[in-house]
DNA sequence: TTCGTTGTTTATAATTATTCTAAAGAAGAT
DNA sequence: ATCTTCTTTAGAATAATTATAAACAACGAA
């Protein structure tokens, strides 16, 4: 549980002006004991639901990408028309549930460790992310 | 070197009638040496380029998702705006050169097998993939 | 071959996620 | 309080994709 002030603290040390909009959006987003993963419109219908104040859609956007930008969250390539989000900025593994369209954190140790045998010249990895898609 | 005629007995065996949009763009897909990643935009070019005939934007999105249910073409997840496709429809695993935004093949023998640890209870694993995101 | 059926192509409109714009509002500094 | 800078917002713009519906082409049967 983290509080309204230290959410504060933490947008003003990433020189982003704590407005209630933010301060909002991190209670959302960071108050949770879980890895949250979600999608724009998700986020912006928890907004709705959580407190009378309304914020645009378009603040939802600038924030989420503010934030993404700052490395407080991270952007999950899935096939989808929807850009998904994840609170977890590690870089990790994940399941794919494909019929429910949710994805699950794997821990590191439930992959094991990756040893990538090709390189390309003049290239660099930068990360190993492993895609487990999941069906009934 | 795949004949025309081929591509028509292709189609044809998936109840696909051989028009010549289709054949052209069979042509332009599947008559090549490597693995082809493409976006529908780069097709749509390739096709502009190689023949006076024009084909409709409209037909390359339906012709690619013709191709994708009958299992001859496979969706990429990458960041970014626009859906990757790949000729090499069997599960395996990528570089992603993100300055570039070009997918490269890796063979199964330069990742090595991977097992996953954890289950969650009624799924079964579909398929895992790699991606390795490489930089300069 | 002609005809009727069904599948396909195409131009165009519609949809959807996302980004842009510009004006009004709020935060921070002085 | 005032000024500056950043932020929010409604709404317009953009871009990828999908839907529509009319013209067209492939096919099989007569
Ligand atoms: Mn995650
Ligand atoms: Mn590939
Ligand atoms: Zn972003
Ligand atoms: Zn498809």
């Amino acid at each position: 549980m983290t509080s309204k002030q230290e959410f504060i603290e933490k947008l003003r040390n990433s020189s982003l002006r704590p407005t209630k909009q933010r301060i909002n959006i991190c209670e959302v987003l960071f108050n949770r004991d879980k890895t949250f993963h979600f999608t724009i419109n998700d986020l912006f219908n928890l907004i709705k639901d959580r407190t009378a104040d309304k914020v645009s859609l378009a603040t939802v956007y600038n924030t989420v990408h503010a934030f993404h930008k700052k490395g407080y969250l991270k952007e999950i390539p899935i096939n989808s028309n929807q850009t998904y989000f994840d609170t977890n900025v590690t870089d990790h593994h994940h399941f794919f549930d494909v019929k429910e369209e949710k994805l699950i954190d794997l821990k590191n140790e439930d992959v094991g460790p990756i040893e990538i045998q090709k390189s390309i010249p003049g290239k660099k990895i930068k990360s190993v992310e492993v895609l487990v898609k999941l069906e009934d």
